[in-house]
Parts: C-alpha cells; structure tokens; sequence
DNA sequence: ATGGGGTTT
DNA sequence: AAACCCC
C-alpha cells in the first residue's frame, strides 16, 4: 500500500497504525490517501479488552456500514472552482449566514452557519462566496453519490443487470485488482465484479452517504486479506484500541475500514474532494465515530469502545435522530444528558414520546440502530426557495414564484421524470421566536411557522417540462402557483411573507412514448462534457460517415460504455431509453419533420441533412434554448469574470489548487494540508494521470493572481436590508471593499442591482440575451474549422457546443486527437467544474 | 436563520 | 398538510 513513511515511530513498522498513537488530529492527520495503515501482528501486544468470542454484546450481526462525510462541502466545491480560495479563509454566504467554511477560517475561530456579521469580528480577512445556488453542490454531490438505476430499460439497453456510477464503481475495481486479476482469471468483467461490490448507498444531504459493505467484506474475509494472522486496517481506531486478528468482529471492520479508505482516495482522485469516514456496525456509529476526526480523516469504532463513544456526547440531541421536538420532550422528563436518558426507565420516556420513539431513542442511547440502508436512488422532489426580508403584495409574490420557476424548471427537465404535483410553501413573517432561540423554552408559539397547499399538475404542462419548453410552461404554471398561493394568503388583507418555496414532486418515470421523444435529446443535450465533446466531435467529423444510422450506433457504444460519465448531474439511469426506438421514432416522423422549420436555420441546408439528423435537431432546439437560458442566468453572466480566468488554467493546474498547497501554509496548517502537501513526494498511485501529476510538482500553483478582480463585497447588494436588521457593522463592510477575491459574489451583486429586493440573480440577465445568444448561430465567424469537420453540420451545432468545441480545437491543433476514453473518464469529474456552461 | 432534502403522522 | 428529521 501506499503507506507514508512513519517517522513518528520508526521503530513499529509492522504496528503503525493509530490504535495506540497519543498525537493530537492536528499532528497526526491523515493524507487524502488513506491515513496510516496499521499492520498488526497476531503476537503483537494485547488486543482490545473483551473482544473476540467473549463479548459482552452479542448483538453483532456482522454488519459494517461506512459512513462518508464531505469536508466543508460547500467551501470544498468552491475551492475547486476556484483553486486560490483555498489560501484564505473562506466562507459560503447565504443571505446574512455563512453557512460554512473552510478549515483555514475554522482555525481563525468561524464555524457553520454562522452571521456574517459575526464571522468577520473574528475574522475580518473572510473573504465569502455566494452559496445561494446550490446547482454547484448538487452536481458535485450526484457525482459522489453515483446513481441506482433500476429501470428495466437500462438494463436492456445496457446489457447491465446492475449498472453503477462511477465513485463505487472505480472503487471496486480498485480493489479487486491487485486481488483477483489473476485469482479469478479474465472471465470476471467488469460486470461481474461490479455485481460484487452491491453497497447500497443512502445519501443524507449533499454531502453524507451510508454505504452497507457487508457483502464486500464478506468476500473479502474469504480471501486472502486476512492472512497470517496479520490483521491490516486503516485511519484512526476510536480510543486507540488495537483490532484483534482473533475477532471476527474486528476482522470485518478492520477490512471495512480499507474500503473506506480506497473509496475516499477514489473521491480525491477522481473528484478532488476530501472526506471523513467512520466504519462501525450500524449507521448510528458509522455517523457519530466520522467526526471523532476531521477533516480528511476516517475513524473505525470497534464495538468495545461504542460506550465510550456514546458517553463522550454531551447532550442527548447529538444522537442522530433526535431532534428539536424530541429534545424538548426529553428536557421535561428532566432528561439533559447520555446518562440520564440512558438511566432512564422506559415507561418513563413512554409518557412522553409514545413506545415506539421511547423505544427507538433508548436504543440510540445504548449504540443500537438496527435501521438499513436504504438506497436513495433519484430524489424524490425538486425544490427552489426564497427567503427574504418583506413581501408583502401580491404582485411581488409572483414573481418571486417566477424566478422560482425559472430556476426549478430547468432541473426538471434534466431529471426528466413527469412532476405530478407542484407545491407552494410560504413562512409569514412572526413575531415570535425563531426556531432556535424556541429551542430553549418556549414551545407553543414557533410551530406554525410554514404553509404549504398543493396541487397536480396538468399533463399538459408536465410534456411541456419534458419536452424543454419552458416559455410554454412558465404561463400556465404560474397560474396553478397563484392558485394554490391564493389559497394561502388572504390578498384582501395586510401580509408579510419571509420566504416562498415551489416544489415539484410525485415524480414519475415519462410513458414509452416520452421516452423516445427524449431519447435522441438526451445523448445532444449537454455542450460541458468531456465525453459529450468526444462524441460530438465523432457525430461531426468526416461527411462519408454521416449516415444518421450509423453515427447513432457510435453514439450509443459510446454512451454505453461511458454511462459512468453524466452530464450536469444528469442521472445515468435516465439514459434508459433504447437507441432503437429511438431510430425507429425518428425514421417515422422524419417525413413530418422535415416541414417543421427552426428558427435561424437555413432551410436549404436543413432539408440535406439526413432525416433522422433532421428530427434529431427539431427535437433538441427548444431544449438547448432554455438550457442556455438557465445557465445565462445562473452561472455564466455573475461568473464570467472568475470563469473565464479560471479556464485558463489547464486541469493540472486544476488539481494542483485542490491537492497541493502553496507555500504561504503557516505553521498552523492543519494535518489536512500537511498531509496533501505531502503527497508529491510520497509513492502514489496514480496511473493514468501520473504525467499531470509530475508536471504539477514541478510547478505548483502556477495559477497564482491570475484573478484580479476587485470587487463590492455581498454586503453592499442582497444584503443591506437584512442588515437593517442586525446590528450594523460598516466597518467589515470597508473591509469587504478591500478584499480582491470575491469575483463572483462582487459580480453578481454589484451596485446596479443593490435594491432589488435580495434577489437580484434573475434580474441580472435578461431574458432577451436569450435572443440575442440565439441557439443555432448562423455567422461563419468562427475562423477556420478544422479540415474534417463538415462547416455545414458545425453550424447547426448549438452555440454553447459550437463555442466549447472550438476552445477544445484552439487548445489542442490535432482536431480529431481525443483522450482516450478511460482517460476522458478520469477527469471528467474535476474537468466539468472549470467548463464554462 | 438558509436552501435544500427526507419520512411519518 | 403538517410535523418530524437530516445536512
Ligand atoms: N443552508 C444550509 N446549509 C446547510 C445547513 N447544514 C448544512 N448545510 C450545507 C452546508 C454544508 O457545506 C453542507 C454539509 O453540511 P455539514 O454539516 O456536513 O458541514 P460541512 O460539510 O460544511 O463541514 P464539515 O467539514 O462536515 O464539518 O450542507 C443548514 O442548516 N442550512
Ligand atoms: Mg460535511
């Protein structure tokens, strides 16, 4: 393994694991690899007291969970669009909260969900970041969690029994190739081996998932992992005990914490984000021993130490699932801490919280959690929100529901499943206490503090979704939001509303017949895509092979092959629908289709262009529109400053900014840092990237005040009337004005737009940059195309793809010289962050 | 609080 | 539709 060389005690190696380490975190960190990895030798010294066959408590049931949790998530991504936000202390702001930050603002003494007012007393360097769009963390967030397709029709299309997105899946395959490549000869594929590896995976959030690896240590034991009576494990063990070789508790654990690792050093490589993990018998424990350490470390809890654990929470709140309500309860039995709810008699709890909850928080108490992982698959609702200081008209409702709309109906449509219901959710302005400050005594008055009323949706708007039509569907779906709003509120009289939400749910998979219709859509739809760019670049290049028919076969090879590659988010499973037909679909309508006309298309070229190349550009012209719409408005006009400078950098320097650290680290570096700073230097396994990898050590950080931006501070635009009503502070926001790293919050909240009302994101883009960006652009102002690349078909390509295929043409003069696929599979992850949209 | 998301009642 | 819960 890529075990770092030890100095702290040289004199162990077959015994350097952390069981019996007494540095603090701060020393002693894990690299994003994998922590130390502990070799223990059976005749070493004595294992943990009370284990093997003589346990106390029998109530193992050979289960190991892992469970992961991102570091500072949303700071993370931002890091990563952004490598120089990693020298500063960093915070994500969401209105006046910073929501979270990175670990350089942590040490300075900024926590989560803090006020910024607040956050810049004790650290008045913060520079912050807008983190009200959460596309950023949800994409990344889908890319960590993979996706569970199900559907039948993947499967027939695939030839996949089980099909599994790439995180795990890269995991596997990590792991059963030093193993069984030559054990179990080539007849595994990687289709067997992906059916091995069968963790489901439950998300919790954006950035924590459970994973059950039961059955993967299983077959692991079995093999030849446990030799010897050597006993290998990974990161920390909780309370230093050392792993017994002789317990089979511990032997499955210890190898659970290997996997652990190898999947965090798959997130990093593949990624570039760092994550804790804790490995324990049930979710409960998995969730509260990741925390022991952080960040970028994993803790394994063995089950003679759970006590200990569970003893060391302060209050009875800390346990997962126990929240506000149950706490007050508990707070009235006089229950306030682990002991006393542990102390206390059932019946007791009974009284107050019904059996079945007493039941369930008693066994919280003792570590016992028999709840499963239960696989998360696709969400199951949609939803963007608002919160703000006053709206109190009806006019302004609505279009606060609009912007909503805009925003929520994009998502739709690249989830494409059929939203049954759409619901309105209101929170009034109330004088009362706020949810936390309720928490202390209080209880009758903070409930009723939101208000929702639902309704279906009519199939008319929901085709209209699908399909991308989104100015077809806006109109009538606001009516239905009105509806339901007016239910809601008494217009006729005064009303003062702080926050508006619009959620669609009841989402259900689209008839055969919808599926065909996006089939083709699908494969085109996205223009930020490594894979997508390569296979575009094959759909246009050479006119002797543009025979629709054919050109969709490699289409589909290549989708196929890829489905570990995904498009914004964008669910592999999604990609169900057969490719026949869809060709069958496309050669019956292409009569029809050919008297269709788009807009800005020459009629003359169109009507050469095979049939089916016909249809397929019918099918996709309003989708790309509203697609260009959304990231117009949301990304790319508050970003294009930051973006543009940053797709300057090439991905080496890329993963640079997110693995190394330039040499402005203190000497209060965190063990994170250390640790990857380390990394360079120490053997790594890295394959297919190990040129980038090289060229980054030798210049580190070559990207450094490549952005200049000086910029307004958030302060002065969304939030000068929320500061109305927090104790002011001008003097951070002067502070603010000096900063130069705020490119994207100073964009998007510049002066212009300061008195909008806290939500200026829409306003900042007109919608008539729709018309003037028009979607198929006819100017032959490209410059010169490369020789292979039909000019006529180039231009019926959208913009978004025409402009990221001539970047790609610029940057590399062999045009038809594409990555491999594996390599295109590499870095696709971190790649897709950079790309402008 | 904020901007999401989930399940149970 | 609200009340819980989680991040
Ligand atoms: N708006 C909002 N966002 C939240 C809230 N709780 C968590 N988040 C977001 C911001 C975090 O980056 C992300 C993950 O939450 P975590 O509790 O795991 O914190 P984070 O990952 O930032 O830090 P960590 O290193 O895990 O301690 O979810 C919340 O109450 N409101
Ligand atoms: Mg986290």
């Amino acid at each position: 393994m890529d075990v770092e060389s030890d100095d702290r005690d040289p004199g162990r190696a077959l015994c350097s694991g952390q069981w019996d380490s007494d540095l603090s975190d701060e020393d002693d960190g894990q690299s994003w690899r994998c922590d130390v990895t502990g070799l223990r030798d059976v005749t070493d010294t004595a294992p943990a007291q009370g284990s093997s066959a003589h346990r106390q408590c029998p109530l193992s049931d050979g289960s190991v969970i892992v469970h992961f949790d991102l570091d500072c998530f949303y700071a993370q991504v931002e890091m990563l669009r952004n490598p120089e936000l990693r020298n500063v202390p960093l915070g994500v702001q969401q209105k006046y909260l910073v929501v979270t930050c990175n670990y350089v603002a942590r040490r300075m003494g900024v926590n989560k969900l803090m006020t910024v007012t607040a956050a810049r007393e004790r650290c008045p360097r913060l520079v912050l970041v807008s983190g009200e769009d959460l596309t950023h963390y949800r994409e990344m967030s889908d890319q960590v969690t993979g996706e569970q397709p199900k559907s039948l029709e993947i499967m027939a299309c695939t030839g996949f029994e089980t099909t599994r997105a790439f995180p795990m899946e890269e995991a596997l395959g990590f792991i059963h190739q030093p193993t069984t490549n030559k054990q179990t000869q080539g007849n595994s594929t990687n289709n067997e081996l992906l059916r091995r590896f069968s963790g489901a995976v439950e998300r919790l959030g954006f950035d924590e998932n459970f994973i059950d690896v039961s059955d993967t240590v299983r077959t692991w034991t079995t093999e030849k992992f446990t030799s010897e009576g050597m006993l290998s494990f990974e990161g920390h063990v909780y309370d230093h005990k050392a792993p017994d070789p002789l317990d089979p508790v511990h032997i499955r654990l210890a190898l659970g914490s290997k996997i652990a690792a190898m999947m965090r050093e798959q997130l990093h490589r593949q990624l570039g984000l760092t994550s804790c993990a804790g490995i324990a018998e049930n979710k409960l424990l998995a969730k509260l021993v990741c925390s022991a350490h952080k960040p970028n470390q994993q803790t394994l809890l063995l089950p003679e130490s759970v006590d200990k654990l569970l003893t060391s929470l302060e209050r009875p709140s800390q346990l997962p699932g126990i929240g506000q309500s149950t706490s007050m309860k508990l707070k009235r039995l006089g229950v306030n801490s682990m002991d006393t709810l542990r102390a206390c008699p059932l019946e007791k709890l009974e009284s107050e919280l019904g059996s079945e909850q007493a039941n369930t928080i008693k066994n919280l108490s003792r570590g016992v959690d028999p709840s499963p992982i239960n696989p998360s698959g696709l969400p199951q609702s949609l939803s963007d929100e608002d919160s703000f200081k006053n709206c109190s008209s009806e006019e302004a409702a609505k279009q606060k529901m609009e912007e909503l709309l805009k925003k929520v109906l994009p998502r739709l449509h690249k989830d494409g499943r059929l939203p049954g219901t759409v619901r309105v959710t209101i929170r009034r302005a109330f004088s009362g206490k706020s949810q936390r400050d309720a928490a202390g005594l209080n209880d009758t008055m903070h409930c009723l503090r939101r208000e929702s009323r639902q309704c279906p949706v009519p199939t008319a708007a929901q085709r209209q979704v699908q399909q991308g039509d989104f100015l077809q569907a806006t109109r009538p779906l606001l009516v239905i939001l009105m509806k339901l709003f007016h239910k809601l509120v008494d217009v006729t009289k005064p009303f003062h509303l702080t926050l508006i939400n619009v959620c669609f749910c009841k989402l259900t998979r689209p008839s055969n017949k919808d599926i065909t219709e996006r089939s083709i859509d699908d494969l085109l739809a996205s223009s930020s895509h490594l894979s997508q760019s390569k296979m575009l670049k094959r759909f246009i290049s050479g006119n002797d092979d543009f025979e629709g028919r054919r050109t969709f076969e490699e289409l589909k090879s290549l989708s196929t092959k890829d489905s570990v590659s995904n498009v914004e988010g964008q669910p592999t499973r999604k990609r169900q629908r057969t490719m026949h037909d869809a060709l069958k679909r496309a050669e019956c309508q292409a009569t029809s289709s050919s008297q269709a006309t788009v807009q800005n298309v020459d009629r003359e070229v169109f009507l050469q262009l095979p049939v089916d190349i016909q249809e397929e550009i019918l099918a996709n012209c309003p989708r790309e529109q509203a697609c260009l719409l959304s990231t117009l408005v949301s990304s790319t006009e508050p970003h294009s400053v930051h973006q543009v400078e940053v797709e300057k950098q090439k991905f080496s320097d890329r993963l640079t900014g997110c693995t190394a650290l330039p040499e402005c680290l203190t000497t209060e570096a965190p063990c994170m840092e250390q640790e990857v700073r380390q990394e360079p230097v120490s053997p790594i396994k890295i394959v297919l990237e190990e040129d980038r990898f090289l060229t980054k050590h030798n210049s580190p950080c070559t990207s450094t005040s490549e952005i200049v931006t000086t910029t307004i501070s958030p302060l002065h635009g969304d939030f000068t009337e929320w500061q109305d009503e927090e104790p002011d502070n001008r003097l951070t926001d002067l502070d603010a004005t000096k900063n130069t790293h705020i490119s994207r919050s100073g964009t998007r909240f510049s002066s212009d737009e300061r008195n909008a009302d806290f939500d200026l994101r829409t306003s900042t883009t007109p919608n008539t940059l729709l018309d003037q960006k028009s979607d198929f652009t006819c100017s032959s102002d490209h410059g010169s195309l490369p020789n292979d690349v039909d000019p006529q078909v180039f231009r019926f390509l959208p913009a978004a793809i025409q402009n990221e295929l001539l970047a790609s043409w610029r940057a590399t003069p062999h045009v038809c010289e594409t990555p491999s696929l594996k390599a295109a599979k590499q870095s696709q992850g971190i790649e897709r962050y950079f790309k402008k949209k």
